[in-house]
DNA sequence: CCAATCACCTAACAGATGTTAGCTAGGCGT
DNA sequence: ACGCCTAGCTAACATCTGTTAGGTGATTGG
């Protein structure tokens, strides 16, 4: 069930854009170009519609922003929610904190424009619509610490990291990956283990002892 | 031709905002609210100026954003040079890492808004802009690659590390701090400390063997 | 003392922006 | 056949944007 994307647009959609249309197109515009330089009038020509017909749709430019904003976070948090809980009740540490790392950056680099979108222009958006998001990003945030704390409790991690600081390193670092990330020089996959080993073991090289 | 502006307003400056004037409040400004909603008539109010003065100093906002993203930039590299370059010749890798780590995030959390405005608008203006920040850019690079690259020579990091994807990861984590960073939740340099902690040596409790 | 230069101001420009009002044309159930 | 709902369209609005042209007064070198 994972495979929405691919060509269907089904036969009972004559040639009506819709308000998914619009979606679609302005998540892929928000996340290549930021939220400033993406106007209604832009988004409109991308989904071959005029820019009036917009408000058929949304209420506003914010209401816009807003659903993909939600519906970004939300496809990463059901992917990582899912990855991790498919795992074997015995699954160690390390290997579901293998998972949801390569969940979340899946979701980013390779899945979803709402996600990419996001994280891209989330810093870039008006008070009011980084508050109508806050609740969906709380509860993803939850699921995080939800994890890191078991894990911890469980012995796995060290005692002295505070969980929220680590999530937002850990989300931060894996965000950023964003202004940087080139499929060309190895794919997700790849990237996601580099991640995993550096913020699992560490980059010294540990003497033998 | 490296130091055009260097010093000659002398004392001369009554009450004039001047060309840095404009640039310090415009630099604070794109700190706080991002490249898209700071025009050049919010960067005048706040400077106490008019718009139109701004074309006495600045040939075009452009002009403005590259001035501001150069010296932001600058600013990083001066302080991690120095804060590396200040270290006993018999510093280990620990050592040496966890002064440039402090050093970044101190440029990018205490001391210089053009810094922070640098890594928070460079992925909001136009490609011209980031196009002409790039040398700056790279040479700051090229200091973090010089680094990494002398302490795996050295045998002080795993040698699998790909030490362009190091770099990156390292100060894409750094820089997403901006984001969430709250300085009454302890300060730049405990931070730093948890940073390093992270990054050399990782999250997972080892087992003793 | 005069001319020049500096640092700013005023007023306007053309274009882009979000948004609104009112219109149109096709498919639907009844 | 009728009216309704859907999904758009056109044209305009007020406001904001970067930018330019020309003017003003204070400071200063000769």
């Amino acid at each position: 069930m994972a495979d929405t994307t691919a060509g269907e647009v089904s036969e009972t959609s004559r040639s009506a854009v819709g308000r998914k249309g619009v979606l679609d197109v302005a998540a892929r515009l928000f996340r290549e170009q930021g939220y400033g330089s993406v106007s209604l009038r832009k988004i409109a020509a991308a989904a071959g519609i005029k820019a009036g017909s917009i408000y058929y749709h949304f209420g506003s430019k914010d209401e816009i922003v807003v659903a993909i904003l939600d519906a970004g976070i939300q496809a990463v948090h059901d992917d990582m929610r899912q990855a991790v809980g498919a795992l074997p009740a015995d699954t160690g540490a390390e290997a579901a904190l293998r998972a949801a790392i390569g969940a979340h950056l899946r979701a980013l680099l390779d899945v979803s424009d709402y996600s990419s979108a996001n994280v891209r222009i989330f810093g870039q958006v008006p008070q009011s619509v980084r508050d109508a998001n806050l609740p969906t990003r709380r509860a993803y945030e939850a699921e995080w610490d939800s994890l890191l704390s078991r894990l911890q409790r469980d012995g796995a991690l060290k005692r002295n990291v505070d969980i929220r600081r680590l999530r937002l390193m850990l989300i931060g670092a894996l965000n950023a990956t964003l202004e940087w990330f080139d499929p060309e020089r190895g794919g997700a996959d790849a990237l996601s283990r580099t991640y995993a080993d550096v913020f699992l073991h560490g980059i010294l090289q540990e003497k033998e002892t």
